[in-house]
DNA sequence: ACACGGATACTA
DNA sequence: AGTATCCGTGTC
């Protein structure tokens, strides 16, 4: 049986994730975001993919290379948003990890849409639902979610929020998308056989 | 295939 | 100041 987010959507979520959610190692947070609903003011969609990074010893985590990321992670609780421009287009959707084994992020990455799609298909000007939140930086364009996004506190506020998933989705664990350092790592997860997970710039699934 | 575009952290 | 790099997308 495929295991759509449309399926899913009407039926009850519990309360929004609690900081303790973020306060596990960054594997074990972005495989269990996949098939949780994350809603930012009345837009949003099932997370159907994520990216781990690692604060300890991740050449691909921007806490290897920027003093600006580590102060990050040591003034801010777990679940900030830490948003960043990528490209000098995109901006980027990330978790704070915290207070476990090990800190880092999570990259939100792709969502099948749920809430709030009239207004997330005039912003990525297209009426196609695949083309509304398959990529990381389509995502965020589709919600709305900026630089002024950047240090939000998930479990602080009404505006920013993830429901926690129905049930346990079958999630595919792949290799990173798009980075040159610690590119082996499979440290991507999927929803299985979505149609809203990024095709990537080497269309990976 | 390539253009687009800006923050961050280097070098000096 | 100048340069290198970067968790991407749309159109060529």
């Amino acid at each position: 049986m495929k295991h759509h987010a449309a399926s899913r959507i009407h039926s009850c979520r519990a309360t929004a994730l609690d900081r303790g959610f973020f306060t596990r190692d960054p594997l074990t947070c972005a495989r269990a975001l996949v098939g949780c609903e994350l809603l930012w003011r009345g837009c949003g969609g099932v997370i159907v993919e994520t990216e781990a990074y690692s604060a300890r010893n991740d050449e691909a985590c921007h806490t290897f290379s920027r003093p600006s990321s580590r102060r990050f992670v040591a003034s801010h609780p777990p679940g900030t948003a830490y948003v960043y421009l990528n490209y000098g287009v995109h901006w980027l959707l990330n978790f704070l990890v915290k207070g476990g084994p090990e800190d880092g992020f999570v990259l939100i990455r792709a969502l099948d849409p749920t809430r709030g799609i009239p207004l997330m298909q005039r912003r990525r000007n297209t009426a196609n639902p695949k083309q509304l939140c398959s990529g990381p930086g389509k995502l965020t364009q589709a919600l709305g979610i900026d630089g002024s996004c950047h240090g939000l506190d998930l479990l602080r506020g009404e505006s920013l929020k993830i429901l926690p998933a129905t049930d346990l989705p079958p999630v595919v664990e792949t290799p990173r998308v798009g980075i040159s350092k610690a590119a082996h790592l499979p440290w991507r997860f999927i929803l299985k056989d979505n149609p809203h997970v990024s095709a990537g710039p080497f269309f990976r699934k």
